[in-house]
DNA sequence: AACTATTTATAAGA
DNA sequence: TTCTTATAAATAGTT
């Protein structure tokens, strides 16, 4: 700042830099002091310069450690509270992911067994040898047919008003009788 | 700086002191940005503000880091420097010590014998009974003064030009000698 | 290292 | 708080 405006980019001029590094690292030092004198804070600095491994620093070499270490200190705090937030936030993916997959895993099953009680149904005999545990998925899932049936059954008694849906449920009834009959005669061959 | 010259000294007043450090610590910022800049070179600082525990940082919370492991670690080096420095120099004031007191033990046990030798020569007969130790100190006494003697005779042998140094170290040899029979004496009781 | 012409920072005021 | 502005300070280029 003075004779000329500086653009501010690096300075390629080797011994221009070097006192312009020099003055402001001077004029810096002295705002630091300025500012922590007049406010009463606490504050540091430390300004390497080229080929030298001793920076200058502010306010002193201890000064510059307890300030470091109260910084050190929040920066950990920060640091671990961020990463519990990651882990929190991977902990509720990895819960929604095995959700969906369990949901996906009944979805198939169910998708599988309709299949199977659709062949039982219209072929009216069995082909093929499903194993047992086919059989306890297909009356698994007769099992949650019924729920579901007797669900929508309580649902329609309290709500005995309207003929029009109690119909409707009566028919989804008929075909569930149906298929528990038919259930009931598989299982006999174990 | 400006519309007054300020001095030095911590602003009581609050919320003057509490603009100033704001208008401050933005000034302080920039001209961090532009030195770094200016002089492609590495730099940090910290400041604090009363009351709160984030600081500002220049030029961000990583690059604070990455500064502050360089200089912690030159740090840890001078220190480990130092340390090494102040262990050499207790091993060598020990030394030193342990030296002295070697020196003073000598000394001392020289006195005590020279002591007794005295009681030797002049009663002509042993009160009390000095132990075999101290005996074998005598001994030890006898035959450290034998030869401080023999390097005196031998120096004196060099130097045979000079009759009065020559007359000196004959006195010394004669009593030396009957220290030397005395002791033979002695050590028949053993 | 010392000197200035300028730019920049900022204390006080609005 | 933000903007203004008079003045102090900093400093780029020069010697």
């Amino acid at each position: 700042m003075a004779r000329k405006k500086l653009n501010l980019t690096y300075i390629t001029n080797d011994p221009k830099r070097k006192t312009t590094l020099k003055k402001r690292k001077n004029g810096l030092m002295k705002k630091m002091n300025e500012i922590s004198t007049l406010c009463g804070i606490e504050s540091c600095a430390i300004i390497y310069s080229p080929n030298d491994p001793q920076p200058e620093v502010w306010p002193s070499d201890s000064g510059v450690q307890r300030v470091l270490s109260r910084f050190m200190e929040m920066s950990e705090v920060k640091q671990s509270r961020k990463m519990l937030n990651q882990e929190n936030l991977l902990r509720q993916m990895i819960n929604k992911g095995q959700q969906q997959l369990t949901r996906q895993r009944n979805q198939n099953r169910k998708k599988e067994m309709t299949n199977l009680m659709f062949q039982y149904l219209t072929a009216g005999k069995i082909f093929g040898n499903p194993s047992l545990v086919d059989l306890n998925d297909l009356s698994w899932l007769i099992d949650q047919n019924l729920n579901e049936i007797e669900k929508k059954i309580t649902m329609l008694q309290i709500q005995e008003v309207t003929p029009v849906i109690e119909n409707g449920e009566q028919e989804h009834m008929h075909h569930v009788q149906g298929l528990e009959s038919n259930m009931d005669t598989k299982q006999k061959k174990h």
